[in-house]
DNA sequence: TAAATAGTGTCTATCAGACAATATCGT
DNA sequence: ACGATATTGTCTGATAGACACTATTTA
């Protein structure tokens, strides 16, 4: 152990969605060794025979441990060194990846390992390996996407009020569990004129004690 | 070959300067197989007995290859697969930075290999593996930073006038060989009433046949 | 009608781009 | 004085934040 003359490669995903309110994140429990029982990011260990490249590993990830194929991952950036596996040398490669809550029916269809979904800015456990650093990460490019003007549509439902989304907007932008970050109404439907990012839907309304709202749906073409 | 059970794990890096008034990258040629003869950018294949890191890895190319020292070396995106590399399935991490060209005697010191300054925009040779598209990559994340207004202060020389600053933004920024990106000299200066990263020399300036410029230097703890 | 939320309008401070005006050197 | 570049100033259109106003539904 920690004398490999190569390193273990491996793919990590954050997965983020919204529930309770919260931004959330998907965390596994380990099954086996090392760090059995440990909360991770779902991840797998390449395979160079059948991975074509890094992504493919982290699908494969997604795929075999909990079911899950996400429309985007995006890369992220590279962890490595001799200290963060117990086994030695390792090198994870980070991805992250946006989806709303009611695509994954992994907590329930995953027999290999426990499956949850966290309160990122709040329930955090202890993560095995660097996870807590990646997670931190992961988080804050988040964070600094949505601050830049990028919107996360990929956690929106099929179809959305722009009250919705800015409702996540916020709480993207929130640095601390508690924390809002108001948005202005004005300034944030200000965009839509300019953005061909959403696309109303002709004569859908979300209907409630209160003048209806118009959806709106992600354009075809989409990225991030 | 090609059915290694490990991947074959590298540090590349770009280092840009400035000269010719161009942008140019450093590319050596390698001298062993495979692609002997090719240019490529420098970099190492992992060792994990004495690299901490990989960026460790990273610095250790530079010293070896071409004696450099760099400031500040930024990770850029790992590119990874089956057909990046004749020797199989391979990783490569990519790194990026900046060097004021006449920090490096490099083009003297080494003797293993054959070591050059090409501009980036122009009289790019083709190059080995992936790495025209690491490069490609480099080459548009610099512009990215630049244009969100980071200051590409590792380029400059330790004293520099707000002219130089500018015309060295307008080479990173331009698009085309020959197009230039014309900065407004009025809106540039102006940023730097708010801006911490560079500090006036009280009594330095640069002469010439003109109106004396104000020399300025960076800031002790700038980062980029 | 009241409550609630959707959606729009307005005012203002700030800022970037354009461009003009002035300053200060070497020759 | 002239050429050359440095440095500063002004004008204007665009924009984001703050905030108030109007609209449309259910109860």
């Amino acid at each position: 152990m920690g004398n490999l003359l190569f390193p273990l490669v491996s793919a990590d995903v954050a997965i983020f969605s919204i529930g309770d309110g919260a931004l959330q994140v998907l965390l596994v429990q380990r099954a086996r060794a090392p760090a059995a029982g440990a909360w991770a990011l779902p991840g797998a260990v390449l395979n160079p025979q059948s991975d074509r490249d890094l992504e493919a590993t982290a699908r494969r990830a997604l795929r075999d441990k909990i079911s899950v194929e996400v429309p985007y991952l995006s890369q992220l950036r590279t962890f490595a060194g001799a200290d963060r596996d117990p086994r030695g040398w390792s090198l994870g490669v980070l991805y992250y990846a946006l989806l709303p809550k009611n695509r994954v029916q992994a907590v329930v269809r995953s027999k290999v390992e426990l499956v949850r979904w966290v309160n990122v800015d709040a329930d955090l456990p202890a993560l095995a390996f660097d996870h807590a650093e990646q997670l931190a990460a992961a988080r804050s490019a988040l964070r600094e996407r949505v601050r830049e003007h990028a919107l996360p549509l990929h956690l929106m439902p099929e179809q959305f009020t722009l009250t919705q989304l800015q409702k996540v907007c916020e709480i993207i932008l929130a640095q601390r569990p508690d924390g809002v970050a108001a948005l202005d109404k004005g300034a944030f439907r200000r965009r839509f004129a300019k953005s061909a990012d959403i696309v109303e839907i002709p004569g859908a309304f979300e209907r409630g004690a209160q003048r209806p709202a118009q959806l709106f749906e992600v354009a075809p073409d989409f990225r991030f």
